[in-house]
DNA sequence: GGCTTGTGCAACTTCTGGGTTGCATAATTC
DNA sequence: GAATTATGCAACCCAGAAGTTGCACAAGCC
């Protein structure tokens, strides 16, 4: 095996992210994770409460974000309480610092390469 | 002011993320940035060369980068070279390290008042 | 000058995402 | 058991995203 790890793995890896990413990428989505953050787990009513859409449009959302991985839910009675899977989010936290030390290398690359 | 910022406020700014993160959550567009973050600065038509579509969607992709203040072109000569902005990719992942650092104190809460 | 290469702009198609309304159904509460 | 509350399911609308093709044009190369 290589110490670093060939390109297409790493490009495959980042590349299976894509829907983490996009799952994050709606505000009214981003929304509702930072209430979950930042209250707990909570109902889908208590959750619709907050948001200006529709208890509908929430439930949708939230399978969006089951589907990334990004939370789950857990049947207490009649109601459904959502959580945040931090897991998953920290999983992106990585893909974001792996691009950041590549491009530092890229541009250390480069220097040496202009400065030749 | 308090010593912790009202919730508004940390919303209204993680709200205002959603693009940077609906950028990065295309197949195609993350490609791009593992690209740029592992090659250094490239030309269009590099970049067209590897991707698996037109090289006008490669144009529009990275104008949505832009756009999300994730990369900018430089023209040289009759090509512009494309670059990351790493700032901004750093600004993502501490909105990540926020959500989960609420995330630990809630659950935390939690934790204190079903044992109480 | 003539050919090739690298981009930009615009129109058009297709498909998905975000949202809604309407109705059915399971748990609670009184 | 009747009314209320919390959810699920399905059909439908509409705007925007992703991609394409076609054409124009500037910059290099011979």
């Amino acid at each position: 095996m290589s110490p670093r790890r060939s390109s297409p793995a790493r490009a495959a890896a980042l590349e299976r992210s894509a829907p983490l990413f996009a799952a994050l990428g709606d505000p009214t989505r981003l929304r509702l994770v930072a209430r979950l953050g930042g209250e707990g787990p909570l109902s889908i009513a208590r959750l619709s409460a907050g948001a200006g859409v529709t208890r509908q449009a929430v439930t949708k959302h939230l399978r969006v974000l089951a589907d990334a991985g990004l939370a789950h839910a857990a049947r207490r009675g009649r109601e459904s309480v959502w959580q945040l899977d931090r897991k998953r989010l920290e999983d992106a936290r990585r893909h974001l610092d792996l691009i950041s030390q590549q491009w530092d290398l890229a541009l250390g690359r480069l220097r040496d390469f202009v400065e030749e």
